[in-house]
DNA sequence: CTGAAAGCGCTTACAG
DNA sequence: CTGAAAGCGCTTACAG
């Protein structure tokens, strides 16, 4: 086993100081040459690398950035980590992953641990106790701490930092009126708690969309769900009590498939007696039989950006106390469960 | 905007020395209680939290673990994350995430950087590349500067280290013999390039199934998928060419879905006219309609198990030459798509 | 052209 | 009981 060398260990072995092979290796101009290509053919031969922690401590930035999430096992999040891997790693950055569990302690307790110096900043999306707690001090210590943040997908007003969003609302909108344009009469929701801020801003989509359309908003037709275990129970009772419904519109991947299997099981064609639109082009509305209707949600596209924004910040000294929010374009993958 | 204190701030503020105050911090008998507790207060007031890089210079271990991975928005993958981040956290570990887009270079050049005095040990999957090359340099490198690194699913004979795998063979044989048993006898396989270790695992299972049950062979009904953007054109092309086929079994989840579909598309039912086996229980097999047997690959349980081996490994510094290779059961998990 | 010194933020063996 | 010193591995302003 060959150990790592250092510095100290080449200038020993070469007879020189430490600050000429160190000069030597970035190639300065005040060593003279012969040095330098006596230090660097040394170096070569046993493979010297720079050690990242001991330069992180030199320049007081790691070139790593913390990312905590809700959870992994989920395709919007994991493309969103993908897209910022791809950015960061092409800048040089690396990129540590804090799972949150949906969990507002867990949250706190990763947050403390990155801000101890292991990252430069933080991308975040806010979990679902966080949100229900309304409960930021985590963040808004680590951002007085000088450390930036950039939140996406699951956001909050009472922070000021950069943001990635969809806009939600809208994007709700515009679905359920392509479903009103294609003829539906009764549309029902499938949505979440109301704390989840997406889960509310597409549900107020929604809701805005049949009243510009001039069709009567029916409380019992929005079937908030809570817990995802029994979500294809939830679904079953609500579709039973509403048989004349023509079609769903659910805030995500899963409750639109599950729609389906349900309405298959009742003995409801799709899209021909019964559509459904979900939210985030995942891998289940592609795959799904039939495929679903889905407005797309750029994981990858908010992650680069999200990275984008960190590192412009983190690369500029001067405080700019200017925050951005940027909104990523969402669009309709017209797919097998509407007509 | 108020900076992360340090132990050096807090000394001058109240004139001790830094090894009193970092002493006290540690709550040494050594010092005096009343110091102890000025300090302690001191530092509880400015919420003093040690820098980690600098721990890490001293100690000479970052308490992060390196994971690298072909890609992450891929069910399987990100399960395996999953369990890795959460035993790691458990132990004080972070998890740093690298993916090499199945390129050898980018396997490559991300473990340099990592290497580079970053994290403690390593947790990976080979990319398809790196298992086509049989290129393993890398790897043998790090372990040899006494770097500890775990493979998992996608691993190789020619590197000695602690492994977590499946048993693909057996599995891929109970998969078919469950057809056979199933009153199947022409049986498909949908496999992947052979360079790819565990679709070469599952054919050999495949055809060591047929064999034990004494049907013959035929190489045509194996069909070897390299791109999968075509995959859909190939699967229809193959199941024209073979239309009195009873089942096949398909190495993963992307090509079991496909050939529902496409055998939907001419007109067979599944599971009555045709049946379908895949592998990976992940979100594909259980939301597609019908679902998906398949085999279970428990990922979770994989993520745990690499992690502890290398924390083991890196919390006993005695050398253990003695590696272990952890067989993760799997078992079948009955759906809609066989009778 | 080369090297000693200071410093990044911490810990700990040792001296007083 | 307290503190100066050395050291983790590096960089860089400064002296010679």
């Amino acid at each position: 086993m060959k150990k790592k060398v250092t510095l100290k260990q080449i200038a020993k072995e070469l007879d020189v100081s430490i600050s000429t092979v160190s000069k030597s290796l970035r190639n300065s101009p005040e060593i003279g040459e012969e040095t330098k290509e006596k230090v660097q053919a040394f170096a070569r031969l046993y493979n010297y690398k720079p050690n990242n922690i001991a330069l992180s401590l030199k320049n007081r930035k790691t070139k790593t950035i913390g990312v905590i999430i809700p959870e992994i096992v989920h395709h919007f999040f994991a493309t969103v980590i993908n897209g910022i891997e791809h950015y960061a790693n092409s800048f040089g950055y690396h990129v540590m992953v804090c799972l949150s569990d949906e969990s507002f302690d867990k949250e706190v307790i990763n947050m403390e641990m990155l801000a101890g110096g292991s990252i430069d900043g933080f991308i975040m999306a806010l979990s679902k106790e966080t949100q229900q707690k309304k409960d930021f001090h985590h963040i808004t210590e680590v951002i007085s701490q000088g450390m930036p943040v950039v939140m996406f997908d699951r956001v909050t007003n009472d922070i000021f930092c950069d943001k990635v969003i969809i806009d939600d609302k809208t994007a709700a909108q515009d679905a359920v009126n392509f479903l009103v344009y294609k003829g539906m009469r009764k549309i029902g929701l499938l949505t979440t708690i109301d704390y989840v801020s997406v889960g509310k801003l597409r549900t107020d989509g929604y809701l805005q969309a049949l009243r510009y359309n001039n069709m009567i908003v029916n409380e019992d037709l929005i079937l908030k769900i809570e817990d995802m275990e029994s979500c294809e129970q939830q679904i079953e009772t609500y579709l039973m009590a509403h048989p004349d419904l023509d079609a769903v519109f659910a805030v995500n991947e899963l409750f639109a498939v599950t729609a389906i299997k349900v309405a298959n099981k009742m003995g409801k064609k799709v899209p021909e007696d019964f559509s459904v639109i979900g939210f985030t082009d995942g891998i289940i509305s592609k795959y799904s039989t039939p495929s679903i209707t889905t407005v797309s949600q750029d994981g990858l596209e908010m992650g680069k950006k999200a990275a984008k924004l960190l590192i412009d910040r983190l690369e500029n000294d001067e405080e700019d106390e200017y925050y951005t929010t940027e909104v990523i374009e969402t669009y309709l993958v017209e797919r097998e469960s509407t007509p």
